[in-house]
Order: structure tokens, then sequence, then C-alpha cells
DNA sequence: ATTTTCTATTTGTAAGACAAATCATGTTAA
DNA sequence: TTAACATGATTTGTCTTACAAATAGAAAAT
């Protein structure tokens, strides 16, 4: 019984993986193009269909992006934290979505993370990023503006916070659990009609942030954390 | 001038987005099969040859799987905190491939986050979890395995840890984190032939966690992340 | 010199055909 | 009766060909 080979792939995802791999390896550089479909298509001993699907497996993953026209074609792009954490955000909203994840195990988890990049923040913040988180806050102060940019702005604020730690892959990692925050940002933001709350901890923990009061800022984001849980909880209950 | 209709996204992408949301929304649930491709096809308007270029980008987000045959057709998948964090990871190797992301930020992020993690792992581990890291233990103790299992041990002995809080969003984060890393364990583990270091630490790291000691639960991490990063730099230095 | 037009190139979309896998069903043989 | 086998229907996988749409650069016209 030969057994024959088990794991057969589809030729489109095994085209997937050679270049993602020649991309990982260098062979194409970031803003590189691609050879042409047809090209692809004839190197790899496939059709243009077969490199088109696996082209598109690739530019779901942020990895590549097609240009039409005599100079275009397709790129390697260069993966930001932004994409990434949004692709993993919408990830992680979709578990949320599915119920196999509940909104208090993502505050859970700001939690228990939050300690370590808010100790790293004070090592390492700035004046530059103490800047950005300034201007997020100020955008947020503003009282004209809609809930959707208040909610913009204290995503930008919490980024920005981040940011501040200096270190890229805790960027990656916050970026997706304060992406996964922003259901509950938005229904507490739009159910309670009052915003001084969220702005005034913000203000402090700005304020802690340039004092390099340890205890103080991670006291005033776990209030922040208590204060979120709290309305979103009752928000929840009265609407069911 | 009109402006004529700025964003003009290709069809396949649209197709991807409606079907993304019509499966997050609910409209499709797991496990169930979507119309055939052919029905898609008609159903929107549409080439075949568009709605599998939109199938092949939520089979890259493992979204859906396809199976061939009568009973076949496109299935929505329920991803798991596995696949995700593979993929996350894989992310994480690229932009640490690309030069965006350094061995030492990946490590420091580890180090910045695993305090809350572990005390939360202290708190919620039951007498099951701790016999999930005990087994993994077990795995990588046995002197017999290649190099490959011993990584492989060592990732299912983290992830076992974070599974022991209980919390799925910090396993969602912390799998991720335990992904990037992969490739700094293997390269250790290959170059320093003594693997005794990294399991009695482990060992420690059990027994505290049994002990509910907090601080020195911590403290055997930071010794085991102080170790990895002396013998990774030490084997890069080596290695140039 | 500037604007317009043309042209070549490349991705985007469509349509049709066949291959391969897979299951349900019926048929035959023991 | 039961088990093995053959057949067909269904669906995704792949290939082929053709044309549409966008785009930049060259050529032509003003």
């Amino acid at each position: 019984m030969p057994q024959t080979a088990v794991a057969k792939a589809s030729i489109s995802k095994q085209i997937a993986e050679q270049l993602r791999s020649a991309i990982v390896t260098g062979q194409f550089k970031i803003g590189e193009r691609l050879p042409t479909e047809d090209e692809l298509a004839q190197r790899y001993g496939v059709s243009r269909s077969s490199v088109r699907e696996a082209l598109k497996r690739l530019a779901a993953q942020n990895l590549v992006r097609a240009r039409r026209g005599s100079t275009g074609g397709n790129f390697v792009v260069q993966p930001s934290y932004e994409e990434l954490a949004e692709s993993l955000g919408a990830a992680a909203t979709l578990l949320v979505g599915l119920g196999a994840l509940g909104i208090d195990e993502i505050i859970g988890a700001r939690r228990a993370l939050q300690g370590g990049c808010l100790d790293q923040a004070i090592t390492h913040a700035t004046r530059e990023h103490l800047a950005n988180i300034e201007a997020a806050l100020l955008r947020q102060q503003d009282p004209g503006i809609s809930d959707e940019a208040f909610c913009r702005a204290d995503v930008a604020f919490h980024r920005a916070l981040v940011d501040a730690t200096g270190n890229g892959m805790l960027r990656f990692v916050m970026y997706t659990v304060i992406e996964a925050l922003i259901p509950v940002t938005n229904m507490v933001v739009s159910v309670v009609r009052e915003r001084g709350d969220i702005i005034s901890l913000h203000r402090q923990m700005l304020e802690r942030l340039r004092k390099r009061d340890r205890d103080g800022l991670r006291a005033s984001m776990d209030q922040l954390l208590d204060y979120l849980l709290l309305k979103f909880e009752q928000a929840s209950a009265g609407r069911a």
C-alpha cells in the first residue's frame, strides 16, 4: 500500500508558498516588481490562473500588491504594523463574533499585558513620543468631533503610548489588542454620553508618564480598564 | 469633474469582502458550506475565476477551506488559535527577515509581557493545565529526540504555560510571540549542544508554578530569556 | 514647447473545457 | 445476505483563450 504521498496541496498554494519564501529570503526585495504573471506561469510550468490565485493569497496577507499598466505588475510591499495589526484585530473581532472569545478576556488580556508595556514606555519614551501622545489627546479633547473621530483618537492615543516603548514587536502585539478593544470603546462611547472620564484619565496618564511615575501610571490604566469594563457591562445589560 | 468614484477595488476583493462580512455576521455559520462556486458566480453576476480568487483570499486568512467531490465545497472553518498565531508568527518572522524587527525586540517584548501573563497562570492554572505543561516537559526531557522535536516540545511547553491563564485573547497574543521566538530557539538548540540548561529552568518553572511562587516564577522566566539572548548573541557572533 | 494620440505592456475579468477527487447509488459476485 | 466493485453525479482544481481596462512612454500634432 504505497500510501500515495499524503499531503497534496493545491498548485496555487504551492506557488504561493514558493513566492512567499522567495520574498522572505530576500530574493525579491521590498518595493521590487515580481516577474509578470505570464512569466511566472511559464517559469513554474503552470497556468496563469494558478499563478493569479497564488498572488491573491499573498495579497490577502498584504505581502504583494498589484498595479495595472505598462509599468505595472505585482510588487512586494513593506508590511506595516498598522496593517498587520488591523488584520489581526479583525481576526480577534471574528473570534468575538463567533463567541470563541469574550470581551472580558480581551480586557483581561489588556490588563495582564499593559504593566510591562507601560514600564517600557516609562523607560524609553522620548520627547517626540510624548508629543505624539499629547497630540492624540488634544484631538480627543475637541468637543466638536464625532463619536467615530473620538474613537479614532482614542486608538491613536493608545497606539502612541505603545509606540513610546520603542519596541517594534511590542507595537505589533499591542496594536492587535488595541484593535480588538475598539468595539468596546465604540459601544461605551456611543451609549455613555460622557467623554470626560476617559479624557481625564488619559490626561492623568500622560502626566504620570512625563513624571516617570511608574505605579501611578499603572494605576491610571487599571482605572481606565475598570471603567470601560463597568460601562460596557452596564450597556450590555441595558440592551438586554 | 465628477471625480469618478475614487476607489475601484477589484471584483475579487469586493466579493471577498462581501463573503467575509457574511461570515462574520453569521449568515454563514461555522462548518457550513458556502454555495458552489458556479452559484456564487451567478449570484454576484461575475465569472467563476473572480469568485475563486476571492475564495483564495479568504483561504489565505484561514476563513474558508475547500474540499473537492460531490459533498465538497467551500466551508467556513473555525479559526484556531494555533493557526492564527502561526500566520501571525510568520508575519513577525517576515518582519525580522526584512530587518524591520530585531531579535532583541522580540525577546524584549516577551520579557515585558510575560510578567502579567505568568501572574494570570498562577491564579488560574488547574490540575489539567499543570499536567499538560508537565507532558511537554517530559517530551522535552527525552534525550533521544531530534532537535526539531525538542523545539516543538519547547513551543508546546510555553503554549501550555499560556493556556494555563485560561484567557483566550492572551493565548492568541502570546502564541504569536512564542511563534516569533522559534527561530531563536532553533538556533540556540542547534548551536549550543547543551539542552540541560533549558530543561532545568523549565522544570524549575513548573515547580514554582505549582507552589504558586509568583516572584520565583518570574525570575525563572527572566533567567531563561537571559540565557536565550546570551546564547543567541554568542551564536550570531560565532557565525560572523 | 505643450498637448494630444497612439501603442505596447500588464493586470483584471470572462467563458469554456477537462481533470481529479469524492460520495451516493446500484450492480454483481461470493 | 453481504461485500466488493463499477458507475455516475457533483464539485473543486487547472488550463486555455480571449478580451477589457489601466497605465506609462513614445510619437505626432498643434
